[in-house]
RNA sequence: GGUCGAGUAGCUCAGUCGGCAGAGCACACGCCUGAAAAGCGUGGGGUCACCGGAUCGACGCCGGUCUCGACCA
């Protein structure tokens, strides 16, 4: 007997939380996990959605509030954790559920993946090399050691191609050696559920949910943010970079949710495109009531595969 | 009512001397290996407000109409 951890996707505002605390609620055995790159942050709440205290009273939660928001934090770092989680979760024989948003991490979960290591030395050169050089002098370099991971970016990439090179010039080995890459697809022990929602709708739900997050105290929560260091990403995460801008008075508080907006539809349609070409995900299409029409799916999911 | 200005892509606006209609954003599509709510690429879009005129040729010049704005009455 198998118990196969169940995946809930979807993009942002889509409703994987309700869906999944609604499935955890029939299964005393649930636990659910977060694969989400902005939740793993302390002091950042209400901008990320995270659970409600209440919600994780009543089921438990994994991988929330891994670092605090001045800290850094890296797809490994998260893959370590969530790894942890799934293999306490199978000791005390219950069932993992995990909620997921962001697309590399969850692969980072699913599949074997072998991420290469970090040369911060080789990186510092390589860093000052692209204001000097250029990256497109950076990506031919790339063509001699690695003419594979080349081919695959473009030569404008500044972030891909940095940080190949690193890894090339680091390891000494092609940055194209480790693993597969992530549009190679293998049977995973996961199950998997996507939710998708017509655009039009999504784009409702995000905007009133950014407003929902405005009118809870997201400005609050970003002005206790700046008090003190904040790292690199957290900063940059939606809803938070577009309020430091509003105070430093770069443009008003309107403007600024106008833009949480804009960019947060934008957001989701990337973590649609990322999702869209797993075919290993089973999809449910969601007009109105995401509970409602995922959960007996989720339900017949979680008897079969028991 | 009068004067002046404006009207070009979904939005904000460029468009030199009359010679194939442009940008940014938005939107669509694709990529993604220790920052991924990040980063990069490709593309579709036009009755140049409308009607007429002169010209080989008009977004551009001439006449008229409409709409918006400012100012004057």
């Amino acid at each position: 007997m198998t118990t196969a951890p169940l995946v809930i996707l979807g993009p942002t505002a889509s409703g994987k939380s309700d869906v999944a605390m609604a499935l955890a609620g029939r299964h005393g055995d649930a636990e659910l996990v977060a694969v989400d790159a902005m939740q793993v942050y302390r002091r950042m709440h209400i901008g990320t959605a995270k659970p409600s205290t209440a919600d994780r009273a009543a089921v438990p939660h994994h991988c929330l509030d891994l670092v605090d928001a001045a800290g850094e934090f890296t797809v490994t770092d998260f893959a370590a954790a969530a790894r942890q989680a799934l293999a306490g979760i199978a000791d005390r024989g219950g069932r993992a559920v995990l909620v997921a948003g962001t697309g590399l991490y969850l692969r980072s979960v699913t599949d074997p993946m072998e991420v290469p290591g970090r040369w911060p030395g080789v990186r510092a050169e390589l860093d000052v090399r692209v204001g000097v050089e250029g990256v497109e002098a950076l990506h031919r370099q790339l063509g001699g050691l690695d003419p594979v991971a080349a081919s695959k970016m473009e030569p404008t990439n500044t972030r891909r191609v940095v940080r190949a090179l690193e890894v090339a010039l680091g390891s000494g080995r092609p940055f194209s050696s480790f693993g597969p890459g992530v549009d190679t697809y293998l049977p995973a022990p996961f199950v998997q559920f996507g939710l998708r929602w017509p655009r039009p709708l999504l784009a409702e739900r995000i905007a009133e949910r950014v407003r929902r997050m405005i009118d809870g105290g997201l400005v609050a929560e970003v002005i206790s943010l700046n008090q003190g260091p904040i790292s690199r990403t957290a900063r940059q995460a939606l809803g938070y970079k577009e309020l430091f801008d509003f105070l430093d008075g770069a443009c008003t508080l309107d403007a600024a949710i106008e833009t949480i907006i804009t960019r947060t539809r934008q957001f989701a349609v990337r973590q649609e495109r990322w999702f869209r070409r797993d075919p290993r995900i089973r999809w449910i299409d969601i007009d109105n009531d995401p509970v409602a029409t995922a959960l007996p799916v989720l339900e017949s999911a979680w008897q079969n595969s028991n």
